[in-house]
RNA sequence: GGAUAGGUGGCAGAGAGGUUAUGCGUAAGACUGCAGAUCUUAUUUAUUAGGGUUCGAAUCCCUACCUAUCCUCCA
């Protein structure tokens, strides 16, 4: 499997050595709602490890939770609350937003403040040579001791220097250098102690310090949204060189396009976001895993109600035409679509290319329906587990838990049938109106009427 | 200002030198007690503009214009 990656910018193959993928994917800073823009990045990846463990791979999938940080510290300031308090309520939000949209490859999840000591640690790890210094409110780093600060976002330093950058430390050697450990300030932050004094983590060293606790100084993949590329992995990626060094130290760097609004990025310091809570009661996991994976990755996609409604409708398309396989019974046409499902694979081998997958996956669908009456009941046997392949990973199939048992459905369609046959369309009406309550449809093939649960 | 992505039909969005993407919408038809779903056909030269390379360019090169992102916290 091929995935772009930014530091080459050239596609690159997955796993080369073949041995257990390591997966790091920046989480969330646990200050705000979570919103849509943090799904459409988290359901990437989620199909990203989904479908590298579908293949056979065994795929180690790790995520940190910024859950101590000075948006959280303000936040909680304001509105009078402990700020580690604060942290907690935002990420219970955020985990339930990540079921809601059935994100659940994560092995595991490292918050920050877990990670204390090995931050230290690995401050003083870059102390020791050298590469950090002190400040009245904190310890930095030295970006000009690694030549290579620039080169994932193609930032160069002449121009970062005589950029604007108003508000940082004007007693920083290098208007780049960032905070690896912030002393504290007021009573009420929360602190740890440390070797240069009471403080807490910077955010680019919290990272380096988990991935380098649980994978070593070499993984697979490292992802976020496109938005943390600068200065945020960049800062990482110096951290690690300078740890190991050389840049050799995530195989492939990975970032998903970020989602706007009416044509702006959707951001919580923009506050135009639409948390996750609005859509949980309109729209069902799967329109929105659909909603984002009609197009690739990388693209940004500008957020509409539009983009939903059209979402909602394959889904429908594809969840229908995959119950209809399981009525299939007895001997019929077998539907030759064998080299669609290949080429399926190939376009999700292919940087993870899930709009042409949907696209085959649309087309088996048509096939179905075309063969609809007459499918063979071993064919559709394969054809179910082909696409129970491919759903899980995307999981945008909407397949119901059963409340009913099909043999009572099944004879009250045959009741409704002879009413049908009889002419006695109200009697009829009130069978089907009694099912759509419990939400069930039931739509009238010539010949043989069909069911399945409402979307 | 600098850096990085892009600009494709009414809309959403793939493709990366040569064949119908696909979906939504729209129009007509088939089926039908109604409803819904599905199927068929159409939507006749959609690739920001202008140059160039080529037998052939959405696709490669140059120029211009436009948009977003990052350069400050961000998925």
């Amino acid at each position: 499997m091929m995935i772009y990656d930014q530091l080459s910018r050239s596609n690159k193959k997955v796993n080369a050595r073949g041995k257990v993928i390591k997966m790091y994917v920046c989480g969330p800073t646990v200050y705000d709602e979570p919103h849509l823009g943090h799904i459409k990045t988290y359901i990437t990846f989620d199909v990203l490890a989904k479908y590298l463990r579908q293949k056979g791979y065994t795929v180690f999938y790790l995520q940190n939770i910024t859950d101590i940080d000075d948006k959280i510290i303000n936040r909680a300031e304001e509105i009078g609350v402990n700020a580690l308090d604060l942290s907690k309520i935002f990420l219970r939000k955020y985990m339930n937003a990540m079921k809601y949209a059935k994100i659940d490859s994560v092995n595991f999840y490292a918050p920050a403040t877990d990670h204390i000591r090995e931050i230290i640690r690995q401050i003083r790890v870059l102390e020791g040579r050298n590469f950090t210094y002190r400040l009245p409110d904190g310890v930095y780093y030295r970006v000009w001791m690694d030549s290579n600060y620039g080169v994932l976002s193609g930032q160069k330093a002449e121009k970062l220097i005589s950029g604007k950058r108003a508000s940082v430390s004007d007693m920083k050697e290098d208007p780049r250098d960032f905070v690896l450990w912030k002393f504290k300030k007021k009573d009420s932050e929360p602190s740890w102690s440390s070797p240069w004094g009471e403080g807490r983590p910077g955010w680019h060293i919290e990272d380096t310090a988990i991935a380098s606790k649980y994978f070593g100084n070499h993984y697979d993949l490292h992802g976020a949204g496109k938005d943390l590329i600068f200065p945020h992995h960049e800062s990482e990626l110096s951290i690690m060189s300078s740890l190991k060094g050389n840049t050799h130290v995530v195989d492939i760097w990975i970032y998903s396009g970020i989602l706007k609004i009416k044509g702006e990025k959707m951001s919580k310091s923009e506050n135009n976001f639409i948390p996750v809570s609005y859509l949980t009661d309109k729209y069902s996991p799967e329109t929105i895993r659909m909603c984002f994976l009609s197009n690739n990755y990388g693209s940004e996609t500008d957020f509409s109600d539009s983009l939903l409604e059209e979402a909602r409708k394959n889904v429908d398309y594809i969840s229908k035409a995959y119950q209809i396989l399981h009525s299939a019974s007895g001997k019929g046409s077998k539907i030759a679509v064998r080299n669609l499902f290949q080429i399926i694979e190939k376009e999700m081998d292919n940087d993870i290319n899930t709009r042409n997958a949907i696209a085959g996956l649309i087309e088996v669908c048509s096939m179905i329906y075309k063969t609809k009456d007459n499918i063979d009941e071993d064919d559709a046997k394969y054809l179910i587990s082909e696409i129970d392949k491919i759903n899980s990973y995307l999981g945008i199939i909407n397949i119901k838990e059963k409340e009913f048992s099909t043999n009572t459905i099944e004879k009250l369609i045959d009741l409704r049938d002879k009413l049908r046959k009889d002419k006695l369309y109200d009697e009829s009406d009130i069978i089907r109106g009694a099912l759509k309550e419990s939400g069930i449809v039931i739509e009238d093939n010539h010949g043989k009427s069909g069911w399945h649960y409402e979307n």
